[in-house]
DNA sequence: AGCACGCCGACT
DNA sequence: GTCGGCGTGCTC
């Protein structure tokens, strides 16, 4: 009997679902679950999750080769999460163990190929001169990778290679490159007393390099080596310095960290007793090792991120570990430089935008137990931790903690598993909670601790609704109402700032022919295209394909062709035409490229750069400017038409977020909303800033239609490049899920139907949706459906969008 | 996901 | 006759 690991390797393919089995050599013997190996797999080599070892027979079996890290990478609770993300979101174990990984693979696996030691006097007389040559190259150099070789000789190398290896004059060796290294810097070093400085400068009158160089290290510890080249200051003159016995020069590990300036020396602020009984309930169950969840609800400025803070201090006190989650990347360094604050180096950031690198210093600081506080988007929920005490989730309610690509995971979910398997409790924090959350709540599911007040007495914005169909009535067709231009005026007369939100989503800026009606689509995507006023062009947004914009109507040749719909661009010509003396900055996709533009024009726009700020969804949320006193909101409910049953939510959240951005300082705010829908409710809850009123329309609605969470969602996307073939599949499919459902009560399978968007990149697209009340049976029977897990079929349980 | 194996068209 | 296209099927 050998020792045998089932292993995970790490290939996300959909058609590979289960461990494969491999023998532990004797000097492999201490492996168990959790490590990360290396092995043979077919004909190459692949990182493989170790996920069991048993005892067995090994005939047949292949060897592990090595380990990939020196402790094992899983522990027991992270395992278990990713069997349960596995379960819940019907996706492979593969998929769920690589959210793990600081990046996708953890290491780059690479052949190289090396002269036999039992080469002395084998006869080569028979080789052929390439080969000989090959085979020299390498006693030469060394051994070679395979790009190298084929750099070297061609694309013939590997043939060459080959042919050596069954002769075995040359050996194929395997190496794990690690892309993960740590990284190194030399750093100088002032080696004189701080007291001597002075005298020892006063000596150097005949040495102003020296000199320049001594007052640059006086004023901090370590002067990075790279820095020299800014003070004009040779490599010669740190030599001479270093003989002298004046300095050092060390090296010392750079921490790879974009967000390394962030947060300092900002007061703490005082909690009100709403704020210090949440905190107390909380951090009694992270004290007790319970795991507890807790909807803190509290509209914007009511003080909530001072709520986490204690939290956290309270996990890192009794020596837990804690999980911030934010929405969006863009608004992690909002709360990055509050915690930073508070807790210093204590603090890492975890996002996806972050460099492989960096992600990777940020999990050696936490393996290492250098850091126990994780902030970040998302993937921060997969933080190598040991001993969890809390888990907060940011705005909550935000769509973007669903992941939209495989595995599909939505993070308050996996937050919840998370946090119940290492007794740690969880806080989601919202000024609109989902309506799911809010719903759980008030069941008992979590506990509901509500934040009354705004922490700095302002009160609530005036709102004002303007009724766009009225206006176009009476011959106004400007996107900016009166009242809102002049709400706009008086603000900047005031000197006060502004911020216009435009709810592009679903709206675009198509173009449309007055004459016939048509509208420019894409060809392969079946979507409007986008007209980009600064070029002239139009592009798809799935497929960024671009073409100029005609001049005349393709089909009917009409001039009167327009640019219909409003882009940000358009609203920031019309906004400067009606306010010539305003300073406008957009913000937007295309001004936000790269991982801290956002920051930076939020921080202009703080410092009085600029008095209005337009832009998409994205400035309705996280920063809080004191000299913001007004909002506009161009559109309300360009969302509400969508077929899609969270389109209520999802305009009922945007409008009170944007709403709570005016007036958070001494000065009350003033609100603009217009729109075509003024009797919607969640346009009236909205103006109101009325959540309970709002949960209570919706919950009756989802009710009524048996939506989550009085049910659950799952959706199937069946694609093909053919619409028939495709069209066919997604029947067979749902004739094999009927089946296989029909003993579950309340449980319904619809479809299949053509996706809205139902031909992206050429590729149709049919859906199958399956409601049901029981989604634990639905997924058991589901996971037994063999013909569910190819290619061409996207699964997606609990979807965020029902297109 | 890769990679090998296998079965049909255009070339030396 | 061969090189090479990409459709299945397998990987401990």
């Amino acid at each position: 009997m050998a020792k045998i690991a089932q292993i995970i390797v790490n290939i996300p393919a959909q058609t590979l679902r289960t461990p494969f089995s491999y023998v532990l050599p004797e000097e492999l013997g201490f492996i168990t679950a959790g490590w990360r190996v290396l092995v043979p797999f077919g004909s190459r080599w692949q990182e493989g999750f170790v996920v069991d070892v048993v005892k067995g027979d090994p005939t047949g079996l292949k060897e592990v080769h090595a380990v990939l890290e020196d402790s094992p990478w899983f522990d027991d609770n992270m395992l278990q999460l990713a069997k349960w993300i596995s379960e819940r979101y019907l996706c492979t174990l593969a998929a769920a163990m690589r959210l793990f990984l600081p990046g996708k693979t953890g290491v780059k696996i690479k052949t190289f190929y090396a002269v036999s030691p039992f080469l002395n006097g084998t006869d080569v007389a028979d080789l052929t001169q390439e080969q000989r040559k090959v085979l020299q190259y390498l006693a030469d150099q060394g051994p070679a990778s395979a790009d190298q070789l084929r750099r070297e000789f061609g694309p013939t190398a590997l043939t060459l290679i080959r042919k050596l290896v069954d002769r075995k004059l040359v050996t194929a060796g395997i190496q794990a490159a690690k892309a993960n290294v740590p990284k190194y810097q030399p750093y100088l070093r002032l080696l004189v007393p701080p007291e001597q400085v002075a005298a020892v400068m006063a000596e150097m009158a005949h040495k102003p390099a020296q000199k320049r160089l001594m007052a640059a290290l006086q004023a901090r510890p370590l002067l990075a080596m790279s820095d020299l080249a800014k003070l004009k200051i040779s490599r010669e003159t740190v030599k001479r310095m270093e003989a002298a016995g004046l300095l050092e020069v060390i090296r010392q590990q750079v921490l790879r960290d974009s967000y390394a300036d962030y947060g300092v020396g900002q007061p703490d602020l005082i909690l009100s007793p709403e704020q210090r009984q949440a905190v107390n309930y909380i951090s009694q169950c992270i004290g007790e090792r319970k795991s507890a969840s807790f909807v803190l609800h509290g509209i914007t400025g009511s003080g909530k991120t001072q709520v986490y803070i204690e939290v956290v201090a309270t996990a890192r006190r009794l020596g837990r570990q804690a999980i911030v989650l934010v929405p969006e990347i863009a608004l992690t360094s909002q709360l990055v430089t509050r915690f930073k604050a508070r807790f210093g180096a204590d603090v890492v950031v975890m996002h996806s935008k972050l460099s492989i690198r960096e992600r990777f210093d940020a999990c050696q600081r936490l393996r290492e137990k250098a850091a126990g506080i994780v902030i970040g988007a998302r993937s921060a929920l997969f933080a190598p931790l040991s001993d969890i005490g809390v888990i907060i989730l940011d705005e909550e309610h935000e769509f973007t903690y669903k992941q939209e690509e495989i595995p599909r995971y939505h993070a308050r979910e996996v937050a919840l598993a998370r946090a119940a398997l290492a007794q740690a409790a969880v806080v989601l924090g919202s000024a609109t909670p989902a309506i799911e959350t809010y719903y759980n709540a008030l069941k008992g599911k979590h506990r509901l601790l509500t934040l009354p007040a705004r922490i700095d007495g302002g009160s609530l914005p005036e709102v004002t609704v303007v009724d766009m169909r009225a206006e176009l009535a009476q011959g106004r067709r400007g996107v900016i109402s009166p009242p809102l231009k002049e709400l706009l005026v008086e603000t900047l007369q005031a000197g006060e700032q502004a911020i216009v939100l435009l709810n592009r989503r679903g709206y675009a800026t198509f173009v449309l022919c007055r004459e016939c009606g048509h509208v420019m689509t894409c060809p392969h995507c079946a979507v409007s295209l986008v007209y980009y006023a600064s070029n002239r062009m139009l592009r798809c947004h799935y497929c960024q394909r671009q073409q100029p914009a005609p001049d005349e109507c393709p089909r009917c040749g009409s001039r009167y062709i327009r640019f219909f719909g409003t882009g940000t661009e358009r609203v920031e010509q019309e906004l400067a035409k009606l306010l010539p003396q305003a300073r406008i900055v957009r913000m937007d996709q295309d001004t936000t490229v790269g991982k801290l533009a956002h920051d930076r024009i939020l921080r202009d726009f703080a410092a009085g750069k600029y008095n209005i700020l337009l832009g998409t969804q994205m400035v309705a949320k996280g920063h809080d400017i004191a000299n913001v006193t007004a909002v506009g909101i161009i559109t309300a409910d360009t969302a509400l038409h969508l077929p899609d049953f969270r389109a209520a939510e999802r305009t009922f959240a945007l409008l009170t977020q944007a709403a709570g951005r005016a007036g958070r300082g001494k000065k009350p705010g003033r609100v603009v909303i217009q729109t075509y829908n003024p009797e919607h409710y969640a346009v009236q809850s909205g103006a109101e800033q009325d959540y309970l009123s709002f949960y209570h329309h919706e919950i009756s609605f989802r009710q009524e239609l048996f939506y989550p969470p009085f049910s659950d969602i799952i959706k199937f996307t069946v694609q093909g490049s053919a619409e028939q073939r495709a069209w066919q599949r997604a029947q067979e499919i749902v004739q094999a899920i009927e089946a296989a459902l029909s003993a579950i009560p309340a449980t319904q399978v619809i479809g299949p139907f053509p996706a809205p968007l139902n031909k992206i990149k050429d590729i149709y697209r049919m859906n199958i949706l399956i409601k049901t009340g029981d989604s634990i049976a639905v997924r058991q029977r589901l996971a037994a459906l063999d013909q569910l897990f190819n290619p061409d079929v996207l699964i997606d349980v609990d979807p965020i969008n029902v297109m």
